[in-house]
DNA sequence: TTTGTAAATCGTAATCATTCTTAATTAGAA
DNA sequence: TTCTAATTAAGAATGATTACGATTTACAAA
């Protein structure tokens, strides 16, 4: 997912470009890792000092929705980062260190399609935890 | 796990025996749920007005910390279940209507073992979510 | 059985992430 | 430029979780 994508997906669902949101985009632009609300209030209140946390939950609800973030739930806060290209479905590895993440080419529920019959499957989460090679 | 090894566990790390955490150990070993703080409050301030959170929240810590209990985030919150006897590792489906578990036989981690050298691998969270067949 | 003591609990306040509310502002269409 | 719905600011409210001082309790040792 870059930038200009985003903004296509926005404007086709009708939503406004507002600064807040580019800068939000930008942010996410620049890294790989899954990072919190408050990270990203932290960098927007230098330039926005009335900056408020609703207008990022908001905004990163919307993108969630909209498929522009990808979320997940680590040590009890929200964190988010930029879609991957959906080329192919995939897991992530996540440094606890660093926060960097590694690509996971393979999805267990490739391996157990029909495993649970009768079983409605909606969501899965597969995700791994450790150390990335710089941080040990 | 059944009650008779969690308190085994507790005796031997020098944990004492009060009738608060009989209680949380008895309503965990009544239902294959997880189910959450608020959950284990709503039934044991019927026989224990003054129940307080703290003690709630500090026992299921230290259950989770021994391996009596295991521990997901669900929409937000924190969930709890007794720990599965621990013959074989493996993974859930869990029902989001009704909170039923079933469990899949299965780890992704087998396939992935030399996958991603040089990465330590602390954890990993593998969870399938849905209906079950009585809720669809 | 009584007593000493660390552990556990109570009651409540504090904290943290997240959501809500209302009024003011703004983007983008007409 | 004007209009209108979308967006934002500011701060209060909420809900889960943790922290803390005071009190009570389990249990081991006398």
């Amino acid at each position: 997912m870059n930038i200009e994508k985003a903004w296509d997906i926005l404007k086709n669902e009708g939503f406004k470009k507002t600064d807040k949101r580019e800068q939000i985009l930008n942010i996410f632009s620049e890294t790989e890792k899954y990072i919190t609300a408050k990270d990203i209030l932290n960098v927007m209140k230098k330039e926005h000092p009335g900056m408020s946390y609703d207008t990022i939950y908001r905004n990163l609800s919307t993108f969630v929705d909209l498929g522009i973030l990808e979320e997940t739930e680590l040590t009890g806060e929200k964190h988010f980062r930029m879609q991957c290209e959906a080329d192919h479905h995939h897991h992530h590895f996540i440094c606890m260190s660093c926060g960097n993440i590694k690509e996971i080419p393979f999805c267990p529920m490739e391996v157990l399609q029909n495993a649970i019959p009768g079983y409605e499957i909606e969501n899965h989460k597969f995700e791994i935890y450790g150390n990335c090679p710089s941080c040990h």
